[in-house]
DNA sequence: TGCACGATGAAC
DNA sequence: TTCATCGTGCAC
């Protein structure tokens, strides 16, 4: 059986829809320590597509908290939010261009344990935390993996959550999921 | 220097 | 609907 391909920079250097789409379906990484490899299905994304997203923390500039979504695409950008949880994406477009995509939730499949509906449970239970903040995810320890084969799977579209006070950003379907997965957050 | 608030999740 | 809990952004 063919190793499934890790996913690189020329992945992650398309248009963030195309990106969040293409990760559906795809494996997360995470080498936590020795014989605890950490694997998960991505089932349900979201896309912060750039500065002027009013939703999208590169908002607030090159210099703010979101500054690795400035930077090359296929690294990490995680957050710490609400005082309690961390939040991971994946950079996309190319250098310059501040976008990413929201892994929210995964399920999943090898050594992962608790709870992964979200984007907080799922950082908690692949003990992803600000120490992983702008790592590249072309390594051993920390990647996404494609699809061993492709799976037949229906794509669901809809506004992201908890971002309302993005006015007009807020109503756009820039959400997905795999339709009928049991580990969406909010089918 | 202070303060309001959030790309959350759980309890009530 | 409320609350836990704290780093960030921005007003002052």
């Amino acid at each position: 059986m063919p190793r499934p391909a890790r996913l690189g920079r020329r992945f992650f250097a398309r248009p963030t829809l195309e990106v969040a789409r293409g990760l559906l379906g795809a494996t997360l990484v995470h080498q936590v320590g020795p014989g605890d490899r950490r694997v998960g299905r991505i089932v349900e994304v979201e896309a912060y597509v750039g500065p002027s997203d009013r939703a999208s923390h590169a908002r607030f500039g090159p210099a703010g908290r979101a500054r690795v979504m400035f930077g090359p695409p296929g690294h990490a950008y995680v957050y710490f939010i609400y005082g309690m949880y961390y939040c991971m994406n994946a950079v996309t477009e190319r250098e310059g261009h501040a976008a990413a995509v929201l892994l929210r939730a995964i399920e999943p499949v090898k050594n992962v344990e608790g709870r992964t509906q979200g984007p907080g449970l799922l950082c908690r239970a692949m003990n992803i935390d600000k120490h992983l903040n702008g790592h590249d995810l072309e390594s051993d320890d920390f990647h996404i993996a494609a699809p061993r084969q492709e799976v037949p799977q229906v794509i669901v579209k809809r506004p992201r959550v908890g971002v309302d006070y993005a006015r007009r950003w807020a109503k756009r379907h820039l959400r997905f999921y795999i339709q009928g997965n049991p580990f969406v957050s909010r089918p």
